[in-house]
DNA sequence: TATGAATGAGCATTCATTCAT
DNA sequence: GATGAATGAATGCTCATTCAT
């Protein structure tokens, strides 16, 4: 994981800076070791896949017994739906961040989007390929699991897109829903041969590029639409 | 699986032209089990997911015995492979038949590449949830399998961009192979929500209508691009 | 198997030469059939032990279908056991005919007995293996088989010794069947070593030599015994 | 088991000898268990043979739970070698503790050698019959399992035999390994016997003294000897 | 809290046996 | 009789989860 793994863990966890070592350090602690579970989950999910990881092989990344994994998650797929939830928490939060500070119009920041998804990849390959690999797979068949954080990630895209279509930047005949997915479809799978083929981060921005002048240029409201 | 159930099987399964029913009884049967007990693993596969999905469940689905599965595949990752291929070869078949079919340019082509893709999906539910949920799991978990079918079908598209762009009617600023990545990419993100939401097939011809026209009008030259 | 192979088939298989191949044949064919079946049954046990060899193995060593072999044993244990009785009962029957031709007395005769385990042993090492390694696990463990031919064998060199003790030559406060037993061990155990290290022909005979002198000294009155 | 199973565990259970029970308790806790679990295969190889004999019941005759016992042991065949090694080990220890007490030459430590062989598998029938009727298939079919406990074992009785040569009392013209494994098998065949019958420790006394009597003589030197 | 030994339900796979041809 | 495809009961082994310490 290395550097930025820190960076990829949602619940804030010392946020405080307390004069006082004394109570909170359990609380840092149990936090810590938490963090550290859905760190050796990460990699051990990115390396093997979900249902070729086992427990113990988690805990053993993670520096833990197997049984303490059970006093921070109910069982395997809560760790599973929990990794969803944390990690998509943080790529939301730093989303929303930078999209904010984006300076310029929606286009601008949709490109931002597309260009920080790509820099997000290459800052944890790790979580790319959990995330790329494992989100078809335990959307559907890990309990009944809804995937609510990554609802609330395609509100974002799908946001962006209402509001170019509001304000006539893009094409108001196309479904902005429709448009999120198919958007994030071609990104994810993009990303997938990107963090398989582990190729080098200028490849990536180049990469990032064209996909982002594809797709907006078959965005934005035109004369003459091929629509048949 | 119902009526299109045997367009599903490669294995061309009447080849025989004889009048006699001689020695080719012998053979269809057994291809027959084999393809039954493809069909009953789709449909498991499908409605669970491959790790999900016992032996003895797709055994019963396919009518035979549990044993009877290892008469025709080495073990459970074989018959996942074996099922790609199989699946995969026949759509690249009926996709090089149609496009072949198609009277236009290039543009026409991969217009009816995106229709076929769609409407392929709602012919065989069972098998375009078994495709966009299975795929990137089995390719990077099942064995070293490289599924090289699924190469051949990048293939075509990957062709049809490169012709469009020598012809002069793609944009060649972009790379063909990522073109066709982001694609199939957006097709298949798209189509995962059809199948898991039941979509009925009015609105999928809709959507494919708008994903088409998305993506080429961010394909055709226009004297100002967007490229930044 | 080779040139000793018809041998070791107890059952006579075509002793008449009759003039006709009329219905003799079908006989003969069937009997021919289970003859190979216990070659290769003989050849595959010896190879790789009764519960390491599968029923369509020893289908494949005799060149027939699996479910042929259903037609002449009941069972795997069936053929098990009837593959001892057959070899055994040949043993038997040459044991006894060449005892018979033993110009000499008792003390020949056991000699001639002792090399002629090993003579048996060289001719057929197959043999010679599966009766050492599997006649004990069988007897015990096969069904409730009590090895009636195995104790005909014994019975011989018992009778030997009895024979010995009654004409005073052997020391007679030995029981016959425990000196029998012993010695049985004492080749049996010999024969093991010999065939599983493939010991040449010549040292086997020296080897005979040396037990055979080793027991008798130990059987024959002399002045002062060392019975404690 | 019973009273003497204990005696039968090679891994000394007792090594502490501290006045405390402060650490060694945790490692007694799992030597117990896998010294429960060899008993429970003894016990059940013992009444139906390595090949007929389940896992489960294994676990269940020791009192464990099934996988409780892939903790201790790599598998069923490890276990089966495990159980050679520790009890061999045993039985070795023992035999060159009793020779090494024995007051008198070479003669006196073969008979007693012989004695404490009888003795050893009255003491543990299920050892004896574990001993008489596995050793030969595993010895050949489990893997390539070169069983060296047993090689030690001969070695002892070798040694013996190599002994009596050298200082004169037992005949030169005999090879002494070929001794040892006959003398070996005439044990072995004997026991196998005593243990199948059940037969009274008095008996077994006394075919001992008649075994020990009938070899022995065979082995010292006399001025004729029948060497044909 | 933390541990990791113990558990036992679960499952892929094998293989002796059957039976339609 | 002969075949060999089909059967399905049987079983070794795994691994998520628990719980005594």
């Amino acid at each position: 994981m290395g550097i930025h793994s820190a960076h990829f863990c949602a619940r804030s966890p010392l946020k405080r800076g307390s004069f006082f070592m004394a109570e909170p350090d359990k609380q840092r602690g149990s936090t810590e070791k938490r963090g550290r579970i859905l760190e050796g989950a990460l990699r051990a999910f990115a390396k093997k896949g979900f249902y070729n990881t086992k427990v113990s092989e988690i805990a053993s990344e993670a520096g833990v017994a197997d049984g303490t994994i059970y006093l921070y998650f109910k069982n395997k797929d809560d760790l599973l739906i929990s990794l969803f939830e944390d990690r998509m928490e943080w790529i939301i939060d730093r989303l929303q961040t930078e999209l904010k500070a984006v300076d310029g119009g929606v286009l601008e920041r949709l490109k931002a989007f597309i260009h920080l998804h790509f820099r997000l990849a290459i800052e944890d390959r790790d979580l790319a390929e959990f995330i790329t690999v494992e989100l078809r797979q335990s959307a559907k068949f890990v309990k009944e699991y809804k995937n609510p954080k990554f609802a609330d990630y395609l509100k974002i895209l799908h946001g962006l897109i209402d509001q170019g279509q509001s304000e006539g930047i893009f094409r108001s005949d196309l479904d902005s829903r429709l448009v999120g997915r198919a958007l994030f479809g071609a990104l994810d799978e993009v990303l997938l041969q990107l963090t398989l083929a582990r190729t080098a981060p200028n490849d990536v921005k180049n990469e990032a590029e064209q996909i982002s002048s594809m797709i907006i240029d078959g965005l934005i409201v035109r004369p003459h639409s091929t629509m048949d």
